[in-house]
This record gives C-alpha cells, structure tokens and sequence, in this order.
DNA sequence: GCCGTTTTCGGCCCGACTGTTTTCAGTCG
C-alpha cells in the first residue's frame, strides 16, 4: 500500500515548499496528504486499473498531483521534490517539530548558519550564535533550547491513558469550585485520540483571577510557563502541558468547539459558516461583515456547542468525530451514527485471574463487574500448550469451569441477575492452530484467539495463520486483532482486508482492547471492521480488577470509528450473546 | 495546486501571542 509512503511525501513537498515561501500550494499538498493517508484503496491499484482519471476522483488530487503520483508509482521519486531537498538538504520534519521554529526561522538558520537537523540546532544555540541573527533574540534562543529538551525527553506525545487520570482530577478540582460555572476538557483529549501532545481546558469564571490562583498552586503543578486572567500554562508534575483557557459564558460554546479541533474540521466549519454569509470563531457565530461596512458583526450564537453547529446549518458532532473525515458530509445528507454509549456495555468478556497472568481471583474480578453494574462477566484466562506459559492447561480448565458452574448456581439461589460466562484466551501458533485442543474449547461460552508470538512473521505467512484461527469453529473473538503497541510496535504485517472478509464469512467477532497501550483495535480500524458489516466486542483484557474501569478507553476509540450500539454485542443480553457465539 | 449551489478564475480559516521591532512577521493552536 502506497498510500501512506505518498501522504508523507506530500506533507514533506508541504513543508519544503513552505520554507521556500511559496504560497498556497503547501495549503494544497497538506490537504492531498491527509486525503491520502485516510483513503481505504490502495493507490497503485486505482491507477492500475483506471489509470491518472481514477487518481483524480480522490479528493485533493487534480492534474498536477496526478501526475506525481504517477511519477512516483512508476519511479519510486517525485523529480520536484529531489530538487527542494538538493536545494535544501534539511531534516525539515524533525525541525519543525521544535517548538517556536517555523518553516520562516528554518530557512534563515540554515542560510546563516547551515543548520540542517536537531543536532546542528542544538550546537548552534548553545553557543549563542542564534540570538545575533537579524529577526532572532535572546528568547528565541532560549525557546528553542527548551523545544529541544521537550522534544528529547517526551517525543512531544502521552498515551492518553497515562495523562488521563491526572486531567480527571483537575477538572473535578475546578468543577468544585464555587466561582466556575463551565468546565470542559477540549483539544485531542476530548477527542479520545491515542496520544496526546498537552491538554486543554475550559472554564466560565466569575473571578478569573482567583480561578487562575487556585489553578497554578495546584499540587500537580511543577512549573508555571503563564498566569494571566485569560490563559494559564503550566507543566504538570506528570511531564505533560495543562492550559487552562478562561472565556466568557457567551463564547463558551465555540470557544469549545473551537479547541476541541481538529483544527482539519474547524477549518471545514468555518468554511461552510462563509459559505452561509457567517463568520465563525472561537467568539461565536457573527453575521454581518463590518469591513465591507454593513455595521458590526453580531452574534448569534456561541454558548453552546450545539447552538454553534445549529447556526451553521449542521447539528451537533461528537467530539471523537471531529477529524474532517466524512463527518460533515455525514451531517448533511442526515447519515450522522448514534455512537454506542458506555452505559448500554452490560459485560466485560476479557478478564484474566490469578490463575494465569492476572493479579486478582475470579471472585474479585466478579465483585468489581457488579459494583460497575454489568449483567455478566466473562473470565479468560490464557491457556497452555507443553506447559510453555503460565496459562491453564486441560486439568486446570475444567477446574475453573466447575468453579464458574458454582458461582452461577449461587447467584441463582440468591436471585441475583448475573452471569459469569467461562471463555479463555487461547494463543494463535505459528501455524494457524490454537494451543488448546478443540475437545476442551467445545466446553466454554466463548474463545478469544491472539496472537502473542512470531508477531514479525511475513505477510502472507500472518494472512494465512490468522485466517486459519479465525475459521476454527470455536473461536469466537479475535482479540487484538491488529498487535499494535502504541508508540512500541507497529501492527503485524498481514492484508487486514481478506482478514475482515474472512471473519465477516465466519461469523468472527473482532476485538476492540481498551488497554491504553494498545486500542486495538483504534477508531480507523473500527470504521474499517463496521463497513465490512463486521461485530465488535469492547473488551479491557483486565489484569486486575481496577483495570476493568478501562472500558471508558474502548469507548473512545468505538466513537472514533462511528460504531453504534447495534455494532457491538457486549451490549446483548447474556441470553442473546450466548446465542450469538452458538 | 485544487476547486466550484457566489464556478473555469480568484480565492484558499481565524485570531492571539511572541519577540522582535518601532509597526509587524512568524508561529501557534
């Protein structure tokens, strides 16, 4: 697939074409790259078989771009970018990266100075030979030595499971006082993206002043980079950037809508509030255009999200939509999904005990599934082949069953409505086969197959030994389907098409893992499962029972992908999810 | 370089802040 190698490339021509000081054209390449990176066909493919004519029906792509496609397909280069990179031999990916250096300070450091990456930067701002340079100072210097040491000792980005906790407690800290009468969370976290970059947050205050006091003396807070009755920035003890943005009630709603993003559907709004005669900010919604002298702008909406959206003609988008990708088109013609809420989950199905890798006793797990308000739990365990891992083996199975059977029967004595189902977590081999035998597999509720092993196997050897687990009649769910660690290690090379064809034919359930290093799989992949009319199942593959909480993370991710409470059958009956995996 | 319910030319999101200037360009979100 060429389409992500391409999408990099033109988000290079981008940046190079920028430094260069060309206008609009990187407007154009930015917006081909990102069109490129979500198109589900591969590119090789479309010219192959309809030629430059089918490159053009990708939005984004006109003659000219076309034919650098076409260039690229045919040579592996794209002669106009050779020629940026010879005139410029810069790393202008990872330069830009550093905050405060722009494609505009790029280009004078290297005509100057002959900077060409993050090494050469460094040396040069420690000896001082930035700040002299015309348009540059003292501060910039400084900035960009700082930039550099952010960048070195975070990569810019935090899983949002790791920050997520600390922002929870922030926000409830400023939701308990008494002059804040709005409090949200914007930006990617609001989003639910996978990774974040610094968090935003938004509040109507009575007393800006004293909100902003009790803000920066907050006992997470390490280090105040600005207080002011507008805006706070503050580095947080965790490693990460917290803004706390204070706006009047009357704006708080694009204000909103505004720094939730992405800024790719900000512009799209925006757009379509031209379009209406409208102008759209973070202030609000105005009409009337004081520069062509039609008096003053006045407002008509900005309270609220859902008066913004209303006033531009659209309705209400979930936050985890706003990515410009199909979402408005989606509003317009009325096909907008009902996402999947966390109150319509009545189960957890991948739960692991202290009889193989978890910490804590089925009892426990079950005690934790109630207290969330659950129907029914399922506990799987790993199981084992020759003893290799700490799964269960046959004997130990059974045992867990019988064990399982005499819970439900109590729960039944004591007319309590739930269920615990008894599945397992069997291992997908090298070759294809499960490390359980299917006499024993026949016997539980439910099978998840994973891969845990020879995770950088060849792609048709991968295709091949996944479509073999998942025609298994006894497998039910394939859990994590992709093996992604986030910011670790990249899905396993395999044709997730033919997968998701495959599992459709059998009646295979994908996973959706909510563990935070994983969320696997992620919003895209979702999108991807739910067009090929696939079933989902919202998992936490919980090794303790605090991480069943995690489900919140799954959530998210479902959202990304548009799922909808009829796409993910966690949200069944016990009644009717047994019958389903029969 | 792309694009079109103000269409085949003339636009391309919007506002604030920063650091550098002495009225503003560059950067950010």
């Amino acid at each position: 697939m060429k389409n992500q190698e391409l999408s990099k490339i033109f988000f290079e021509m981008a940046d190079y074409l920028e430094i260069e000081g060309v206008d609009f054209k990187p407007y154009a390449y930015r917006k081909v790259a990102l069109s490129l990176d979500n198109w589900k066909e591969d590119v090789g493919e479309i010219y192959r078989s309809k030629g430059i004519k089918g490159l053009q029906e990708i939005p984004g792509v006109g003659e000219g771009i076309a034919k650098a496609i076409e260039e690229y397909l045919k040579s592996g280069k794209i002669k106009s970018l050779e020629e940026l990179k010879k005139k410029l031999p810069l790393k202008v990916d990872e330069l830009l990266r550093v905050e405060s250096l722009g494609p505009k300070k790029i280009k004078v450091l290297y005509r100057e100075l002959g900077v060409k990456d993050l090494k050469d930067l460094g040396k040069a701002a420690k000896a001082h030979k930035i700040s002299p340079l015309f348009g540059f100072g003292e501060k910039t210097e400084q900035n960009i030595l700082q930039g550099l040491e952010f960048l070195k000792r975070s990569k810019g980005r935090f899983l949002l499971g790791d920050i997520m906790p600390t922002v929870k407690i922030i926000e409830e800290s400023l939701r308990a006082r008494k002059e804040i009468k709005e409090v949200s969370v914007a930006g990617s976290v609001r989003r639910q993206k996978e990774t974040i970059g610094d968090i935003d947050i938004l509040v109507v205050s009575e007393n800006p002043k004293k909100t902003a006091d009790f803000f920066v003396s907050l006992p997470e807070v390490e280090k105040i980079w600005a207080e002011g009755s507008t805006k706070c920035s503050v580095r947080l003890k965790a490693g990460f950037d917290v803004d706390l943005r204070m706006v009047k009630r009357e704006s708080f709603g694009s204000a909103l809508q505004y720094f939730t993003g992405s800024k790719e559907h900000n512009i799209s709004t925006r757009k379509i509030a031209i379009e209406k005669g409208l102008k759209l900010s973070e202030y609000g919604v105005f009409e009337g255009n004081p520069s062509t002298g039609s008096g003053r702008a006045r407002q008509i909406a900005g309270a609220t999200e859902e008066d913004v959206y209303k006033a531009i003609g659209l309705s209400f988008v979930a936050p985890e939509m706003r990515e410009d990708d199909g979402e408005i088109q989606a509003v317009l013609n009325g096909s907008l999904p009902v996402l999947i809420k966390q109150k319509d989950i009545k189960g957890d199905l991948h739960c692991h005990t202290v009889a193989s890798d978890g910490k804590d006793s089925i009892e426990e797990m079950v005690r934790s599934a109630m207290d969330l308000g659950y129907e029914y739990v399922g506990i799987s365990d790993h199981t084992k082949f020759l003893g290799v891992t700490n799964g269960l083996d046959e004997k130990e199975i059974l045992k867990q069953h019988k064990k399982i059977e005499e819970l439900n029967a109590k729960f039944k004595k004591q007319n309590l409505k739930f269920r615990v189902l008894h599945g397992c977590e069997a291992d997908i081999m090298l070759d294809g086969s499960l490390n359980a035998k299917d006499e024993i597999l026949e016997k539980l509720d439910y099978v998840i197959a994973s891969v845990h092993s020879g995770m950088k196997m060849e792609k048709k050897k991968m295709t091949a030994r996944i479509i073999k687990a998942i025609k298994n009649r006894n497998v039910d769910i394939f859990g994590h389907p992709t093996g992604r660690l986030i910011g670790k290690r990249d899905e396993y090379q395999m044709d997730f098409d033919k997968i998701l064809e495959v599992a459709k034919e059998n009646g295979t359930i994908l996973e959706i893992n909510s563990s935070p290093l994983r969320l696997d799989l992620n919003g895209f992949n979702i999108r991807r499962a739910k067009t090929h009319g696939l079933k989902m199942i919202i998992n936490t593959d919980s090794h303790n029972k605090e991480q069943l909480n995690l489900m919140e993370y799954g959530i998210g991710q479902a959202h990304r992908g548009w799922a909808e409470k009829a796409d993910i059958i966690n949200t069944l009956s016990v009644e009717k999810l047994l019958e389903f995996f029969k």
